[in-house]
DNA sequence: GCGCTTTCAGTAAGCGCTTTCAGGGTGCTA
DNA sequence: TAGCACCCTGAAAGCGCTTACTGAAAGCGC
């Protein structure tokens, strides 16, 4: 026999020899005669029953999948933060529905309209945004009317323009402190491994880093900077091109730990020593990094705390004020990856 | 001004002065003559329509969410092989809802019900079964009907008993493969890092080795196997206990690679030499151990390609019989982590 | 110019569920 | 025993959309 393509309630309800009504309330835990609810109940199990989620939230149930848009899940950063989300959303009962888009504003975009038309009761954006106004105004045309809707929207790194509830890692900040650390082991002359100039991290650590090294009158060389895709093999190609530059820095700071994590791999097919030859230092303190050998000088990020915060936020209510929770993090956590110069 | 909860397709119709019918096949790019076309598509636009998936989902129009359900999104092995299921998913326009189930086996069977009710045309099940049957009944009851309803199912790893289209990994043929390899090397002695015994990947790759290794007349003490989570930590932990056990080992063998960089930490912690001291070996090959030091012997699995492969049998039609992908990957990769035996 | 097909907009019937509202028992008070 | 308040159940009205089906207008051949 050919089952049919979906039970619903009314075959449940027929079942039980119940109406509709009295069917949706035993199975949502209303008041219904005890008699009653355990006919529906069997009668349910008996058929496989599972209620259609678009039916239910047409009808006006609020449903509970809240929408996380990444940058890329296989980056050990996302992954960290989509963990801290993960966490508070299932202590709160709620199926969490992430998304990649591998850098893709479009593919952003795409995606926010994808879980506004879901109408997911939340939506979290974990990643920086990009420095581009026409990029930020399709976001915000798409996220207006979903606020206004009622969806909640919390962030994750800085968006110049969105008036949303953001939780802040320090990266300017943060970068300083890199800064000022490795001026105190006795560099002078660095590199920087930098991430796509359009993403706001990418400003704000750079930024930071090189306004700390200006004040100790200490200028960046641009030949000295190079930009890569923020990979493991972006690292790679970075440092591979720095050395082919032939660079005379005596310290490396990647932007980000997993650029580093491919620069360390290119200078030891080069046959360089960390740090006997050159330093390394990253940022946002991954957890593989201890792992390494050597372990990684880095800024420290509190990745899961992040995740959790963002997805608190968006949990409670923000009476329509904004709400920025700076000062996450930043701290610079030396490890065997940096050398003190003599 | 309040704006209104939500635009639909009505308020949209009314502004652009046509039926509901007219507005719905304008925006999906039905036949309609230009003129009134560009009127809807223009309302549409000036209101910031979006669409009610769930109406739309409800009213018959397919959709296009596929559901994966992982053990833990934080760990690289289900990081890369979604990497490939998103690859795949993008190609064909479709958004992936990625669920982590932190090992727990009734809120894997939550989501599923989860997916059905969403009536994902796809669920995908990335990670190894459970070897418990009162498990398998309910996960089968529940993708039973989910089946009937005309639901697409594929899963990674081994499970005993669901007739789905299945990718399989060589476990136990890449654990033995691993045994010969470092019986070639000398070793003679092994410790096992293993998994939960209640996973089928466990069985199969503690099965696999220990055969192999009988096949040469060696045996494998119980008190050095030690069992743990399948996390960094974990491995930490059993290769800490392992140690406390002053076990004789040359070789210790973990049942995935994220356990073996723990056992390295671990090893490093108590300022033993990897492989000077003792020698140590993985499992899945995932992108980081070539980024260790040393890197990591380990048996390859083209994780990416796995995700690729189960999307696309979740993408492509059946036929009713199951259809089951094996001899994926398996080959051992040595590295500077095992030494041979002099 | 008439009757035919063809084209395209509008009307309305659901999709499966929740929830309001009304009605009919029951138990209590007077 | 009549009257009232309660509690449950059932009928029915949507939620917002798609898609037959209907019907009108237009194009065609003879």
């Amino acid at each position: 026999m050919q089952p049919r393509a979906h039970v619903t309630l009314e075959d449940v309800a027929r079942a039980a020899d119940v109406s509709l009504a009295t069917a949706s309330r035993a199975l949502n835990g209303m008041r219904v005669t005890p008699q009653l609810r355990d006919r529906v109940l069997a009668a349910a199990e008996k058929l496989a029953y599972t209620p259609n989620a678009h039916a239910r939230a047409l009808a006006g149930a609020s449903h509970r999948t809240v929408g996380v848009i990444c940058h890329d899940v296989t980056d050990p950063y996302f992954a960290a933060i989509a963990g801290g989300v993960m966490r508070v959303a299932g202590a709160n009962d709620l199926l969490v529905m992430l998304a990649s888009t591998f850098r893709d504003p479009e593919r952003e975009i795409a995606y926010v309209s994808m879980l506004r038309a879901e109408r997911a009761p939340a939506i979290l954006l974990i990643g920086s945004g990009f420095e581009d106004t026409r990029w930020e105004r399709a976001l915000e045309a798409e996220l207006k009317p979903y606020l206004d809707g009622g969806g909640r929207v919390a962030v994750v790194s800085r968006h110049r323009s969105l008036k949303v509830d953001s939780v802040l890692p320090e990266n300017k900040a943060g970068a300083a402190a890199m800064a000022r650390a490795l001026l105190d082991l006795g560099h002078r002359r660095f590199a920087v491994l930098s991430g796509p100039r359009a993403l706001t991290t990418v400003a704000d650590r750079l930024g930071g880093f090189r306004d700390e090294l200006a004040k100790a009158g200490v200028t960046l060389d641009p030949a000295d900077i190079v930009e890569a895709p923020f990979t493991r093999d972006g690292g790679y190609g970075a440092m591979s091109e720095l050395l082919t530059r032939r660079s005379t820095a005596t310290c490396v700071f990647a932007l980000t730990d997993v650029m580093a994590i491919g620069a360390c791999a290119a200078l030891r097919d080069q046959g360089l020593s960390i740090p006997g030859d050159i330093s390394v230092a990253g940022f946002d303190d991954i957890p593989i990094v201890r792992d390494l050998t050597p372990p990684l000088t880095t800024v420290a990020l509190p990745l899961q705390r992040l995740g959790e915060t963002a997805m608190e936020l968006a949990l409670t209510e923000n009476n329509g004020r904004r709400r920025r929770l700076l000062r996450m993090g930043g701290e610079v956590v030396l490890r065997a990856s940096t050398a003190k110069l003599v």
